[in-house]
DNA sequence: AAATCGGAATAGACCGGTCGGTCTAGTAAC
DNA sequence: GTTACTAGACCGACCGGTCTATTCCGATTT
């Protein structure tokens, strides 16, 4: 079993959950990606849930608690994605952290390309609730923090320029993913993503020390 | 006097415009950037410009309409800083470009780092209204195409790679720099935008031939 | 120039509906 | 028996939008 780092949300916590606390926030999910928050209804999730209302506020505070269990149950899929992704060492860093956004943009397709559910609620609501812009900086960074990982690695390979800050590189590609989520958003087709995915890959290789070999070490 | 875009939003339809209108649809942009779509509330507006609802329902249709309208509004403000900034033909067509999400970056920390009124809406409402989303797209496709512009320049000049698409590289542009604006959005500071700038700037310039002087013609 | 007219714009009371949230009662599980 | 959970009636506040009344102001008429 391996050592958990504590400050990861908990993948397994959705088999300890209540099903009545899990159907909601498996179907807040879908509807905060579509609806957003404001215009995501308790009454509407509990209709679409067949849900009592003394359920939802059993199981949460209020609507703001809601979403955020909501966020914290979409960035444990989104570790776990990481996890599958990033794991095997014996691959290329590169061709990993490629693989998880090619991953992640599949997973969009299967929602109806509704975008990714951090940047929609971060463009929403970060200019009026600060414990939601402090919550979805939070998750960008735990991103980021983990593409950063296999850069690291990547530039200790020679495969990207050795000067280069894998941190700030991390976060850029995060961000420039983002963007690029939202046109496949309103263009209902991936193209932007594929498109910003391989820019990125071939800028960031194409700055690589060609002295150094590809596998070095 | 030039001959006119009949697209484009028309930058001087402010000085025709009646002053309660003028004012809505200012107060309005500030309020749409920082609360989004939802959470913008009509009543809220009525009071913030001391407007009955009368002069409101008498100038716009509804709420869709009085957003719409702020979005020509901000967009005719994007074109005019396009046209400053790329106008002049004799400076490099890449510098031009930068000059532009320069000046753009600078007028989001007036506005106190709310980001990309373009982008927050799409965020917000793509998902549930095709209105806007139509709308949203036509934005970013209108800014993209005058990019590319600049670009097919930069790329007759040598000064991109002569394979590249002006119009793809351009779309692209517009969609990391969304991205950017959101995590300025989040952090309250441009770094976010100058990295991505940088990163850009400095990937579509070293791929340029370099066989080709940078001032051919 | 004065009187008149009519649409543009202002003014705000008012409406039904929905919002997030509370409360009390009942039921299931241990 | 006690706690966890379900159930839904109910609440005040606020939402976007309608409606009627009034005022403003330039054009028209005389």
């Amino acid at each position: 079993m391996p050592t958990e780092d504590k400050t990861r949300p908990d993948a397994d916590a959705a088999s300890r959950m209540h099903a009545t606390k899990q159907r909601l926030i498996g179907a807040g999910l879908q509807m905060l990606l579509k609806h957003g928050y404001n215009d995501t209804g308790i009454q509407a999730l509990l209709a679409a849930t067949g849900t009592p209302k003394g359920s939802f506020y059993h199981h949460f505070r209020d609507k703001e608690d809601f979403a955020l269990q909501v966020l914290d149950s979409y960035m444990a899929a989104v570790h776990d994605g990481l996890d599958v992704c990033l794991r095997d060492k014996s691959r290329p860093p590169l061709a990993r952290v490629r693989d998880f956004f090619e991953t992640t943009q599949k997973s969009y397709r299967e929602e109806g390309y509704m975008g990714c559910l951090i940047g929609g609620l971060g463009q929403e609501l970060s200019g009026i609730s600060e414990v939601f812009r402090d919550k979805i900086a939070e998750c960008f960074a735990a991103v980021a923090e983990r593409i950063a990982g296999c850069l690291e690695e990547a530039r200790a390979r020679g495969e990207i320029a050795i000067d280069c800050d894998p941190r700030a590189m991390a976060d850029l590609l995060v961000d420039c993913w983002e963007g690029a989520a939202l046109r496949s958003r309103l263009e209902r087709r991936p193209d932007a993503l594929n498109t910003m995915l391989d820019f990125y890959m071939g800028a960031v290789a194409g700055k690589a020390d060609p002295a150094k070999g590809s596998v070095p070490s």
